[in-house]
DNA sequence: TAGATGTATTTAAAATTATCAATGTATTTA
DNA sequence: TAAATACATTGATAATTTTAAATACATCTA
């Protein structure tokens, strides 16, 4: 168990607005980053910063086409983080 | 909403240092405050500071008999977080 | 009771993070 | 091809977090 790809997913997760990105993907099924500037009010520059740190740590999928980005969630790292805090449990 | 405690409990979590005292406290069942700072390297006060982060969030819980502190893990935060990443996987 | 011990608090600094305005870059559409 | 669209990047500032030194406090021990 790696405990770099923990904290990384953690301090992703670890902040209002990016739960609510979270939540909001994982609801929908997937979502447009235009979807989260109603979602939360934050400026489209924050959301990109956001959305960044959420898919640079492996939380959500990008998938860009044309131009457009489309999220979803890593199911495999919810997973990972679901048996970690399984195992302390 | 358990929202706000998710938010909390992986705040707690998603640091390098606070991490590592979770998994300490982890595998030895449970833990000094004394014994912290062999692990990290930080200060006393750094890790007073750190624990606090910790047991705020309820992910660690804590127990003071005399002058020493002792801490455990919150198998139930942990449960809530196991199961918040499952039904998200 | 005096000194030692384990932890907490305060204060101040350095480091990091969040935020937005301005601007850039592809891509689609008129 | 010009304008519009969707997102990314840069630069700057504000807010927050991390950290340790100094100090305080309660408890244990000689």
């Amino acid at each position: 168990m790696d405990a770099l790809m923990i904290e990384k997913a953690t301090n992703a997760i670890a902040d209002k607005n990016r739960l609510a990105i979270l939540m909001e993907v994982a609801r929908k099924g997937n979502c447009f980053c235009g979807d989260i500037t109603e979602l939360t009010g934050l400026s489209q520059p924050t959301i990109s910063h956001h959305v960044k740190i959420l898919v640079d740590a492996g939380v959500l999928i990008y998938d860009k086409t044309g131009r457009t980005v489309q999220l979803t969630i890593n199911r495999e790292m919810m997973k990972h983080l679901s048996m970690f805090f399984l195992k302390l449990s």
